[in-house]
DNA sequence: GCAAAAGATTAACTCGGTCAATCTTTTGCC
DNA sequence: GGCAAAAGATTGACCGAGTTAATCTTTTGC
């Protein structure tokens, strides 16, 4: 199954996301065209599109093994759900994980400014939670109760995270803002329970 | 001021907005090219850009100028916030108002319809509530309080209003879900008290 | 080793949106 | 009232994202 051509799939697939974000990285996403990815990669641009629907999708791709993180966790713990989701939630602090904003590595940073401050990026994004939250709203039931606790746990993950993340961009450290992280973490976590 | 100039450019844009809604209800948003629209209209595909920024604006232009209310109503009202909304809300829905999604009108739902199903408008609104988010969180304070209090208050609205939007579009008159979506909204904002 | 299928390539195209240049209308001035 | 200049509207030509159809290459099953 592992055949030449999977591999070499592989390979350009790769190929083309790091020299995508690389270029974006550096002149930024509006200002470099899908061509000048395809000609780095030596690759047509129909091709590119084979691998990737978007130009947006590129750089999304990272985040898009996320997507419906949290109804599967709901669906696999055993406590009730807001408590998984906040202890998730905290133990993604303590481990540094990107999603909770709380990862200072440069390239992250790098990163998640890229995804921040460039409007496409950013509702595509938005595009991705909003798919979490009807996903989250399924696995708790589907009716009003589920729609707003979904919406309402999203909600708070998401400014959470990017609160940790401007913290960060200002340059504070990952270390510096942890406990800070945390304790705003449990405030708005006991908003919901 | 009201010269002919004025008079001509207001025509125009009324001109652009009917007949863009009623070729995007007949044949679909993606189905309706933006030169479709301007040659009804006589008039060059730039000028419609003078016009309408996107060719989402076409149709989102009805729904702007509530953009940014919640902000505008808690910083006008005495009352505390939440209530403050609460009350709005529920006056709208008393009202019929087309925010609520109590608005049974053919050619009202027919207009919401277009919205919800179409990708690319559905994705629009939900940049005009981010701001409406924005906005509202400034106005409350800014703080990490303020921020979750106004995501939580606009996700119950938009979760409120988009159930009864679904209710009237499966056939159910206003006046018969007027008692549910009161229910309704009365559970969501005592969850945020 | 060969047939067939899967994938890549190219060129041409569609469509949303922008720009530089041109034309029209309004307005300030005599 | 008429005229010049500024302000604004209009346009044809253009750009970039994404698609499509036809052709060509490579892999794989037999």
């Amino acid at each position: 199954m592992t055949g030449l051509r999977e591999r070499k799939k592989q390979q350009t697939y790769d190929a083309l996301s790091q020299a995508a974000i690389a270029l974006f990285l550096e002149h930024g996403f509006d200002e470099v065209g899908v061509a000048d990815i395809a000609a780095a990669v030596d690759v047509s641009k129909p091709t590119l599109f084979k691998y990737f629907p978007t130009k947006e999708d590129l750089v999304m791709h990272r985040i898009a093994d996320h997507r419906q993180e949290a109804a599967r966790i709901v669906e696999s713990a055993p406590e009730p759900p807001v408590q998984a989701l906040r202890t998730h939630f905290l133990t993604g602090l303590a481990k540094r994980e990107p999603t909770t904003g709380l990862n200072d590595h440069p390239q992250v940073l790098a990163y998640y400014n890229l995804v921040f401050t460039t409007p496409a990026l950013a509702t595509r994004l938005r595009q991705f939670m909003d798919a979490d939250e009807r996903a989250l709203a399924g696995v708790l039931g589907g009716d009003l109760e589920a729609e707003l606790l979904a919406a309402q746990v999203l909600s708070t993950q998401r400014i959470l995270a990017y609160r940790n993340w401007r913290a960060l961009s200002e340059g504070q450290s990952a270390t510096a803002r942890y406990t800070t992280a945390v304790a705003e973490a449990e405030t708005a976590f006991a908003r919901l329970g």
